[in-house]
Formats: C-alpha cells, structure tokens, sequence
DNA sequence: CATGAATGAGCTTTCATTCAT
DNA sequence: CATGAATGAAAGCTCATTCAT
C-alpha cells in the first residue's frame, strides 16, 4: 500500500464508554480550575456544540454541511477539526453530552417517603416542560429519534444513561402509587413506558406540525397524569 | 444557515396539492381501466417504490443514494426518473402514498352503535400492530417522524390525511366510552393523542432499541388499554 | 458507527495479482473483438491513463492534482471514478500495464545459438532506447524510481515482471558471452546489473539535467558495451 | 498542467545562488565565532534538519507533513518558520547542505602519482559505501533522484556542486589508468558516468527492493571493478 | 421507454502558513 | 525566540441529474 488517510474505524464502544474524548460532558467541568488559556478554548468549543445544534437540527445529520457550523459559530472551517475529530465526533459528542444533565436533574427529583408519586411525575413533567420542550433540547431529543437508527453508538448510549435510569424511576414511582392506591391499575408499573409516552408524542408534534396546530402541551400532560390515576383518587379515604 | 439547490423552488403547495403528478394514490388506481401496457409501467412504478423504502428506510433521505435505489429495483438509474420527477417526489409519493390506504381500513372500523368503544380502541391497536408495526410500513413512519421535519408537504398532508382523520376517531371513541362510563375520565376525549401516544413511541422503541431490548408491544397496548379504562369498570352496571 | 464511506483496505496482492482489474494490459486487448460499445469506453481509458502518465509524471504522485488529469483527458473529473477506484488505483494501473509490454518484447528477442550475446545487449540497449527512451515511458520508469518506496505493491510487482526477467536474460547472454571467450571476465555473469546500470543511469540523467547537459546516450551504451567486453576481443582466436 | 501557489514566485536562481538565506552550508560555520546564544539555536536548526530528514525519505516532498517534522524535532511548529522560509525552504537547505560535505572528502582523496588509479576507485567505492549508502544520506540521494525534476535549483546545485567534480574526477582517473595500460579500454574515460552508474543502481535497488532481495553492494561494486579493468590487468608489465 | 456513461457542483477533510501571546 | 491555535485554500471523492443511444 502506501500512505492512506484511513484510519482505524471508529467503534461504538469508544463512543460509548466516552473514554478517549476526556473533555465531553462539559458541563462537569468545575468552572474553578479553568485556567486562562483552556476558558477561551472551552467557550469556542461551546460555541461549535451550539452552532453544531443549530445546523444539525435544521438539517438533519447527511445534509447538514459543517460550512454553516463553522459559519453559524464564527470559526473557521478547519477549527472544527481541533476540537472534533470529524463530522460525526461532533454530532456524537453534541447528542451525547447534552441530555445527561437533564437526566441527572430528573434523578435527583428522585422518590422520597415524604413526596407524593403523583407530584414526582408531575415535576418531572414540569422539569420536561421547561428545560427539553421550552428549550433547543428538544431538537437534541428530536436528532435522537431521526438519526439514532444510524448510530448505534447513540442509541446505546441514550438507552443506558437516560431510558434505563428513566424507565426506573417511573416504575418505582407507579409501584409507589399503586401501593397507596393512587393508581387503579398497574398497567404503569409494568410499562413505565406508558408514564412518558406523550411526552415523546410532544416532541415529534412540535417537530412535525408545530406551524400547522400547537400542541397545549400542558393540557395534554395534565390529562395524562389524570387518565394515569384516574378511578383511583376517590377510593382512596 | 444558507439554502442550497434543493429546497429552493419547489413548494410545499406543489406536493400537497399532488395535482402535478396525477398517479399520487397508486393503490387507488382501479385496476380495471389498466391497458396492457400500463400494467408493466405501474409494477415498475410499485417496484421502484419498494426499493425506494428499503433505501430511505436504511439509511435516511439525505444518504439514501438513488443507486441503491435503482439497483434493489433492478432498473436503471436513468429509468428512475421516467417514473419520478427527482430524489425528493419519489420520497414524497413514497411517504404519502402508503399510509393512506391504511387510515382508509381503520376509518372503515368506524364507530358504529352494535360495537364496544373500548373494541374499537383494540381492533385500532391490533391493526396497527398487523400492518404496520409488523410490516415494513413501520419504517414509513419512522421516515415521516424523522424527516417530516424538512418535508412540510409531508407534515401537512400526513396532518391533514392521517393525524386529523385517526384524532377525531379517538375523539369518538373516548366520548363515546366516557357516555357509557367506560372511562373513568374524559381525559382521552379532549385530547385523544394520550390514546396513541404508545403506538409512536413502540415504533420509536424498534427503530432505537429493537437491538437492545426488544419491545412487548401487545403487552404495551395491553397495558394502555387498561390505563385507559381502569376504574371505570365497576362503575358500569 | 454509521454509514461511511470506507472501503476494504486495498491489499498489495490484489494489485500485484492484476486480476481483479481484468482490462489492466491493454494492449493485450486483441483489437478484433472490440465492440462497438467497449471501443469508446476503452479509448476513454487510455486517454485517461495518457493524461495521468503526463501529470504524474510533471508533479509526481502526491503533487499531481486528479483535477488536472481529467483536464488533460478531456474528460469530467467524476468520469475519472468510473475508470479507476481512486487515485492510487489511476496510478497503480498506470504504472503496472505500461512495462511489462516492453519486457514481453525484450524477453522475446531471447538468446539463440545464431545469435551472439553481445549482439542481443546491442539489440535491448537499442531497445531501450527506442522504446522507453525516445519515448514518454521514460517518465513511467522514473515514476517507479521516485515513488516505488511508498508503494510496495508496485515495487514488488515491477520486480517480479521486469527485473527478475531482465536480469535473468542478462545473465544467460553474459554466461554465454563468457564461454565463448567474449567477456574477458565473468563479473557480468555474477552480477548482471551492472549490464543494466547505465540504463538507469540515463533514466535519472534525463529526468534531472536534461536542461543542463543532455547525456549522449547511444556513446554511453556504445561505451558501455566496449566496457563489458574490453580486453577480449583478441583472446578469442 | 496549471501550477498553483507555489512555484510561482521562487526563482530557481534565488535558491541555487544561496544568497538569500546566509546560513545555507551550515556545516562550513566554523565553531569558533559561535556566541553562547548562537549554539543552541544552531542545534536547533540540525534537530530540523535531521527530523526533516527523515520524514522527507519516508514520504516524499508532497506528502512530507510539517507537523511530523515538528513533532520529530521536538519544536513547535511555528518554529520551523524562524529557522527556514517554508517547507521548500527546508526540503532545499536540506539536501542541499548534506552532500557537499562527502563530495569534498571524495575530493580529497583526489589523484597522487602515488596512489594506483583503481585504488582510486576502489576508496571511493568504499567512501560512497559507508559514507551515503550506510547511512541516512542514501535517503538524501533517493530524494534528489525522485523530487530534483520538480526542484531545478536542486538540480542545478547538484549537477554543479556534485555530478561535475566527480565526473572529472573519475575521468582523471580513467585516463590515468588508461595511460598506465591499467583500463583495456577508453570507455571510461570517455564516459566517466559508467563507473558510478551502479552507485545509483545499488541506491534505487536499496530504495525500491531492500524487502524483497536485498543487493550485495559490496560484491556488486566489487565486480564492478573487475569490469571495468578486465583483460588489461596482465598487459602491463 | 430504458439505459447507464458522463457530468460537475458540492462536500468533508487536510495542511502550509500566520500571528497573538 | 518559541508556541500552537486558527486560518482557508485546495484536493479527493460522491452522487443527483442529464442525454445520446
């Protein structure tokens, strides 16, 4: 052969385990040790992860052209690859690094003896509202489910950190409520997924039809968390 | 951002309309007036639809590569656009053309007064479980969700087609339920999207997490079906 | 992962063993059986292997542009892909179908009874000189030189089908030298490069000072004949 | 062809001249007048050359990258550009400043009625083996054989600085033998090019099939001289 | 109608060179 | 002097689209 550019093929692992790219969730970053010369580094890395956002989003991944990035994040096209590796490290790194602090946050909301299940879905509902449906994430929720078919790495990922630890707690909660007879049935405890499923719908309506028919997003979960525990409020003294 | 080639000129008008391209509902052709030598033409028509959505499926509008689309038809490349004006009309007369037939059968298992709302709701479940979860059309509306986005011909019309048509149905059904005390709330009936909420999210699930962890979608819908209905049961004497 | 663009490695065995390039000796093609169809597609090939003998040969493998290739050809810069995998393979096919066509006819003109040895050293110099010389496969042999150690493939392959076989002739026409008394001493026989030696020479010559002082190659290879048989004219009686 | 930013501008003459650039012959820096501040700065400028070196040999011009001879010298890679003008720069300066060195000892070993003309030969067969072809420098010799078409200037300097001095060197020494009844033949004397055209055969051969079979150099320029005095060894009593 | 060779705009990625620190 | 982050012009390669046969 001779010299070739290719490089060893990228695993989904090496994705996943989030190992070789030190720098990725940079929201950990401890804002005390940033010294004078990684601040300025670390704020136009932001800047490529929220331009990536944009372009990503309005695109999709195939034809989202890292010219716009590069544009939309006031850089140069060739600094793109002193922070990522190529196209798909940034879309990987700009998905992977920005739902976990949410889940964290909706973790933390966690159930306690003295918070009624009902109010736990309802601030997850809220914290889901205002931090993912109000904000860009949605459309980080909304490149998970468009492009996650083409990157395993992503899907495992997003499983693992947010549907697994996600799925728990929602289970946890509906045991919790069908102990105190909050719930008449126990179809939620054994499908968790049931708890969030509208919140999934929401997300693809606000994609799809937004400019058509708005979607009374809180109307919608608020009727959700009623038909959850519906038949069951009165009978409980 | 900054527009290229594409998008440009053609309007999302020109789509919904469908008048342009006057064989839009191919399985509305009636296969009566078919002269001999439109037979051929239109299975060439269907087998380059097929092919079509198993590309678009696998990799995504922006990937698929009309070669891929071309060779698993077994025609020309050149051929693809005696039938299609070009990449985007053979995605939407692909998108737009199957979904419709099967909106056509559940709107036919209309509601009527011999049949149980909650009958309905399972003939709905189980129909979408037949023909579309189990079948190849799954992927279809992983394409709508995925790409709608960029399509707003494509969101308008499946909106206008599907969405409207299957929400008033629920509509129906909940209020329907909700008379005879099926439903223990009228949650469903003012906002009949929590009734297929699941159906987005099992195809959501397969297209994500089919690797990792198989969905029960029976079980699933089981469950919802329940939810929808618990503590409602009793109430009815 | 995802979809990438990467393809199996090329392995030098492939290259080496020419056969999944079965068109690769081109004038090996018996003009006869070209059909009406093959002949512009063939023509079309040697008009971009000419264009890439020119190029490469001015800029050498890394410097030389594909744009300027296609160019030169008279052809578009996708027409190129259609023809060779990449830029490695253009330049493989190049460089492994020019020579051996010249070795074939230089094996060809292979020792005799009738002939005598130094008759057939005057036969390939003239040969040489003719055919590669006089000619733009001087540039095909100063491509090898200059590039052959960033591709093994080639380097192999050139030493199996040219030098092996040159060196060979080469040494059977001065064993049959020595043994009629005609070489005065049988350090040809032992090392037969030293036949060739000035060849390379005048290759090199012509590559770097042409401009300066062109090299009088036919005194040189007349001198060098003189050399390898000096001293032993007289001795045979 | 169609040339690009470089070239253009770079005058042959400008490099051949060495003007411009003082400190070309580093080697003829004389240690004495060196300030203390001088000599790191000195060593600095061999660590770049000798890294240079050896990615310019395992690469070539083109494809060289000036990040691997940074990283190789241990410097930044601004610092390149404080110690030469640009990569042509350094390739130039490179080879330039290697040869010269060994052409001047070769000098010096230079004709005495004392020392028997094949002696001669024989210390600078000797010199070209341990001096260039058992060292790095034969990648120095490589380069000029590969690049110099592209690199007139190199040419040039080459010619005049190298190929000229031991072209009459070789020639004084052929005539001498000639004279001394030593040479059975003129040959040499008229071509001074054959007796070192197996130095570069032995350089290409090391070049291209090192891995595959190696070459006996010393046996090879040992029967190379054999040649080259054959049938007249006895003549002279 | 059907073909598939040809096209060329457009994309990702690289790398010599610059310059603020 | 030294650094290395930033730049942006190229270059290789792809693929939707066209058109002569």
């Amino acid at each position: 052969m001779s010299e070739r550019k290719r490089q060893g093929g990228r695993t989904p692992a090496s994705v996943t385990a989030g190992r070789e790219r030190g720098r990725l969730p940079a929201a950990a970053q401890p804002a005390a040790g940033v010294s004078a010369r990684t601040r300025p580094a670390e704020a136009r890395r932001q800047a490529i992860l929220e331009a990536a956002l944009t372009v990503f989003a309005a695109r999709g991944y195939e034809a989202a052209r890292l010219d716009d990035v590069a544009a939309e994040a006031g850089v140069a096209k060739g600094t793109l690859y002193l922070y990522f590796k190529d196209k798909q490290a940034l879309f990987e790194e700009l998905v992977l690094g920005a739902l976990t602090p949410i889940m964290d946050r909706i973790s933390a909301a966690r159930l306690s003896p003295d918070i009624e299940p009902l109010d736990v879905v309802a601030m997850f509902f809220a914290l889901f509202q205002s931090e993912v449906l109000a904000t860009r994430r949605k459309h980080l929720l909304r490149l998970i489910i468009a492009e996650g078919p083409r990157f395993p790495a992503i899907a495992e990922f997003y499983y693992r950190e947010v549907v697994v630890r996600g799925l728990a707690l929602m289970r946890d909660v509906a045991n919790a409520a069908v102990a105190r007879g909050q719930f008449a049935s126990d179809a939620a405890a054994r499908f968790p997924q049931l708890i969030v499923a509208p919140l999934l719908l929401a997300v693809i309506w606000d994609g799809l039809f937004a400019e058509i028919e708005p979607l009374d997003v809180a109307g919608l979960l608020g009727a959700h968390r009623e038909l959850i525990s519906a038949g069951a409020g009165g009978q409980q003294p």
